[in-house]
DNA sequence: AAAAAATCACCCAATTTGGGGGATACAGAC
DNA sequence: GTCTGTATCCCCCAAATTGGGTGATTTTTT
């Protein structure tokens, strides 16, 4: 059974270009292609594409709105974003999407297959470059302006932790607690616990943890 | 000048083909070779490395450790992690610690150089399956459990905000936040805040928002 | 028709929060 | 030797928040 494949692109080469290479296999057949996200999404029910390769800078609605549109639509079906530039804000918003993969444009048109074949693996595809951006974005940059103590007790505002809870987990009493949050107030020049946790948020100072060793849904209802 | 190196493994072999592969070259020095991490503490602003070639699993102080205090003591030195094994959760703990890159051990022992150079020109280097590793836990996996609104609700709790900013940024009222929140509780089985981000977070149901524009710091003092 | 989901309202009491005022002790920096 | 920053702790006060009830209507989905 030949893949299904739909093509969002709006420069026809290109998209000519995607569709000749992959109904040049056997395993691939491109249902269809377009040229914005608006008449690919009306047909997407009929379409029913297992792959969809979509350009990132579309007319109308963008790549990343389309991704997360498909996405809600055909959960199962695997969106490969094309791009020419590699801009980090873009790869974020793409993956938050629910993009599967990353394809720099002009890279590898030739080997389109093997990449498509390496998503429907459960993969990640995308360039080396790529996938450092993202790499990068997790290493949390040192933060000059907060001493640890305060940074500690940031965290806990960002986990939604009371000041009661603060300082039973640090050993130290809640009055200290408080007094580190005026600190921490007077020194970002804020007066709430949300315009805290936004500025700590933006600057990446505080310790997402993923890659938790088992994670923990509670039981449905 | 070349650039000084330490390196930092239990099994002497490993160790002393760095050494070798280092030593042969001349844009770099291995200015020491140690057998774990309490003796290269000691030594560190001796040795006073550019890079530090870190092996994860060692005898008392781990790589990761090990990590965090050698960037504590030389913030410009850059840690690059050497290891066997591909374990998704050592290489997180890694790059929080603060760690340049990973080097998976038998990989390429011959172009050390190379991945060197990589890092000190600014880079991450590392094999695209560590990094995609990485990618993959940032892809928010869907929350059957919550609504999208109860979702929406509990990213305002994680973010710090009071009832009454959640109900202003969602255009409801404040009772209605309250609803969402009871059910949440009900569904996740908690009582609190900190509970409901903790799951939350375990879970990656939230939106971190890494990729900001421009990062926003506020003046100092 | 039944089940979720989303919206809103009112009651109550305990807790939290933000702002103000202090204090002590220990580091480094100048 | 004084000054600055950090970390720790204490008190007061008033407004706001929070968690727990018990209701309700509407729309959407199944």
């Amino acid at each position: 059974m030949r893949k299904r494949i739909t093509i969002i692109e709006d420069i026809a080469a290109i998209r000519d270009g995607f569709v000749a290479a992959l109904e040049s296999t056997e395993k691939y057949h491109v249902v269809n292609a377009y040229g914005n996200c608006e008449s690919a999404l009306l047909n997407l029910h009929a379409d029913m594409p297992d792959v969809v390769l979509m350009d990132i800078e579309l007319p109308g609605i963008s790549g990343i709105e389309g991704t997360a549109k498909i996405k809600k639509e055909l959960p199962n079906c695997i969106v490969l974003i094309i791009t020419v530039l590699e801009d980090s804000e873009k790869v974020f918003e793409s993956l938050c999407a629910g993009a599967g993969g990353y394809i720099v444009k002009n890279s590898n048109i030739e080997n389109i297959g093997q990449t498509i074949d390496e998503a429907l693996r459960g993969g990640a595809p995308m360039s080396l470059s790529i996938a450092k951006m993202v790499v990068e974005s997790f290493r949390k940059q040192p933060n000059s302006l907060l001493s640890d103590r305060e940074t500690e007790v940031l965290q806990g505002i960002a986990a939604g932790k009371s000041y009661s809870k603060i300082a039973q987990d640090l050993f130290i009493s809640k009055e200290t607690v408080r007094t580190h949050i005026k600190n921490i107030y007077r020194k970002l020049e804020v007066t709430s616990k949300a315009d805290a946790v936004r500025i700590a948020n933006e600057n990446n100072w505080v310790n997402t943890d993923r890659f938790h060793s088992s994670p923990i849904v509670p039981p449905k209802r």
